[in-house]
DNA sequence: TCCATCAAGATTGTTGACAATCTATTCATT
DNA sequence: AATGAATAGATTGTCAACAATCTTGATGGA
């Protein structure tokens, strides 16, 4: 059996068939599980997830699966056939763009709240990200830039003060890996966080309409290259895939 | 509470305690007979679900009900607690302004994309459905007015091409009831078509600005009517809930 | 009268087993 | 060899019973 695509968490134990660790912690166990593995490229989409051993895994009765299964799908990272279980979201192409329409409306909209509203509290809070962003790219963490890279757009989110906005941007933003799985390791070229450090800038200057058009001329430039990325891969056609850790269980 | 707040669908038996007609759609009965009772005013914020009490109504075991709260918990229209049950979701005002705040700024948006797309079948749609809603106003119809009134909004959604922004204004309409709960049977003065209408003619004449404009307005109205509603609830009921907790969101 | 304590009932949470369905392999036929 | 049917295995869907927890009402004392 290849090597299980989730990691397992501190604090604790890995899948121990016996110990029936169950509880409300289960279903949420599952569920950041799954959503970490998408995160950190290490499942891939159309990956089949089967219950039982999902349920071995984290210690938990089917129910607590079923469950986390359906918050997941609700989220849009697994899709869920009745009869034929859950796999991890493809997206399409059209799903896609609507995605990445979505995250550009709403983010711009965002944005002109946090430009606003945004105090000094906020200030450092942006500023404090940058800084730690920054030092993670040129450190070469790339893993952790990523997640930052991430975080960025979650943080403004937060900042807007609207937790129902967040939630979508939340959504929207877990759902990014599912679109260009082929970029794992690949360090992009427009992924730096100089377009991050402008947008914080025209935050902290109260340019709304600014930090929007910033944020979406990056959004675009992640699109394309996505686009580009697709395309490759389609031309590459087996053996990319093939070739890649995770795959789906031989089972 | 002797009547049940659920409607009986057409074709479906009401409760028959030995008849197990269970099967994939008795979950999708369940929350759409919740969703249709919270929409049409015909149960309260804060009323608790029993679970047992729901399976008996819908012929449906209790898994099937969870299943079913669940996805109703995730559409944020009822609250579930640990070992206490699951209670139709009670709004905090500042929860309800976040709504209204979010609905602003995702339907302009949907707004500008469909002034720039809108074709003629879209535009025959758009027609059409402002005759059916404004003939529903002017026969007194209330209940359906009400329905189509919030339709037209979902609709402009769907114009747009984007289903995930489509998803988030459902998710988003469906909660309206739960803001305003006093608001039932009485005839707003703002909730006329004549702002769909305006609307609606912004869109034709590819005016997305001014659609957004128009869509701010009205759904400011509408906050500043549910407002008044609720200080005037609060001198004859007296009781008014804390700010509640935000519902937890998958990670 | 008010408050703490406790017991009985009610409700949710969990488990395991069973039935229904799908999937993959095998095997016969053309 | 290719195709289709049949069978065995695997997986999901469902259910009823049991355990854990909460709620309600009563009881007794200050």
């Amino acid at each position: 059996m290849s090597e299980s695509p989730f990691r397992v968490r501190p604090g604790h134990a890995a899948a121990t068939p016996g110990a029936s660790m169950s509880g409300p912690e289960a279903e949420e166990r599952v569920v950041s599980a799954v959503v970490e593995a998408i995160l950190g490229h290490r499942i891939a989409p159309g990956t089949r997830l089967i219950e039982r051993e999902l349920a071995s895994y984290a210690g938990a009765s089917r129910s607590a699966i079923r469950n986390g299964l359906l918050t997941l799908a609700h989220a849009g990272l697994v899709e869920l056939s009745p009869n034929k279980g859950a796999t991890i979201a493809m997206c399409s192409p059209g799903e896609a763009r609507q995605i990445f329409e979505a995250r550009i409306v709403i983010e711009a909209a965002v944005l002109d709240i946090v430009a606003h509203t945004l105090n000094d509290a906020g200030r450092a809070r942006l500023d404090a990200f940058i800084d730690e962003e920054s030092t993670a790219y040129e450190a070469g963490r790339m893993e952790e830039a990523r997640h930052l890279s991430r975080r960025f757009h979650l943080l403004v989110a937060e900042l807007s003060g609207n937790d129902v906005l967040t939630g979508f941007v939340r959504d929207l933003i877990n759902r990014q890996p599912l679109l260009s799985w082929t970029r794992e390791a690949r360090k992009s070229r427009f992924c730096g966080n100089e377009a991050h450090q402008r947008i914080a800038d025209a935050l902290a200057r109260g340019d709304g309409a600014e930090a929007a058009r910033l944020n979406t001329e990056h959004l675009r430039e992640l699109e394309r290259e996505l686009r580009t990325d697709r395309d490759s891969a389609i031309k590459s056609v087996g053996g990319d895939e093939a070739g890649q850790d995770p795959r789906p269980r031989p089972a």
